[in-house]
DNA sequence: ATGGCTGAGCTACTCAGA
């Protein structure tokens, strides 16, 4: 079963982007992020006619998190952790997979920039709930898979200049501790885990050129609960829809469990 | 180097992203 995390900074504008890389890449489900649409205005019928049902959580103009899948999801949830500020960023659901049920948790977690402001603020509160949550998660389903855009780089290696970013909201210490506190519950950071010392990212800003000089950060990852580690097939970043026309500035991120 | 570029909503410009 192949599973697709892609922050698509945009579902719409994107579309012909995203149909382009379902043709060649032929995922069983994908997991949005920065959908940047209402419910009302997802592409169902779209990814209908490639034989996906959507499940959406969208918001106008910001945020929104989707799951789009040819195999059939259960028990789909919008409330997993309580938002103040009431914005999409998480959608959770149940899938089977031969004997286990495996429950799929889609996040786009805040950015938090700029630090010194209720933004960051922010970040930390919803880290410290969605921990929360995820510990509740584990005690009640062993079998969890949490993908997304994380917002945060795990370590100095995960990005092109550390120095950059150590005061920033996505490479900070106190942001990296809520990573390894996240970790340490019971998951493995799945690209870490089969690459121990590869330099690859998942981000490319839009800025100055910073694709063609490979100045990006590995800010999406995939998580897999500890029960899980024994079905992981292969686990690739996907850089070719970065390179297109019209892109976005995240790349897909490509699970392969067996 | 708080710049650089892109998308949504809207139709001039702000907000947000990382």
């Amino acid at each position: 079963m192949k599973i697709v995390s892609w922050n698509v900074n945009s579902v719409r504008a994107r579309i012909e982007n995203i149909l382009d890389y379902i043709k060649e890449a032929n995922p069983d489900i994908l997991l949005f992020q920065e959908i940047k649409t209402q419910d009302e205005n997802f592409p169902y019928d779209i990814f209908k006619k490639y034989n996906y049902d959507s499940y959406v959580f969208g918001q106008k103009s910001y945020n929104g998190v989707a799951i789009v899948s040819k195999i059939k999801i259960k028990n789909i949830n919008k409330n997993l952790i309580k938002d103040n500020l009431k914005q999409s960023r998480i959608i959770t659901g149940e899938v089977k997979f031969k004997n286990k049920k495996i429950e799929l948790i889609n996040i786009y977690v805040p950015n938090g920039n700029p630090v010194d402001t209720e933004k960051y603020e922010y970040k930390k509160n919803w880290l410290t709930s969605f921990i929360r949550n995820i510990k509740k998660r584990l005690s009640e389903n062993s079998n969890l898979l949490i993908a997304g855009d994380y917002n945060i780089i795990p370590e100095e290696i995960d990005v092109y200049d550390f120095k950059k970013y150590e005061n920033d909201a996505l490479g900070k210490l106190e942001i990296r501790k809520k990573y390894r506190e996240l970790l340490n519950l019971g998951f493995k950071d799945v690209y870490r885990f089969i690459n121990k010392k590869k330099q690859e990212y998942t981000f490319w800003d839009y800025f100055s050129g910073s694709w063609q000089k490979n100045y990006g950060m590995r800010i999406d990852h995939f998580l897999l609960s500890n029960n899980l580690i024994e079905n992981i097939s292969s686990i690739n970043i996907n850089k070719k829809p970065r390179s297109k026309i019209k892109p976005s500035d995240h790349t897909p991120i490509e699970l392969e469990i067996r």
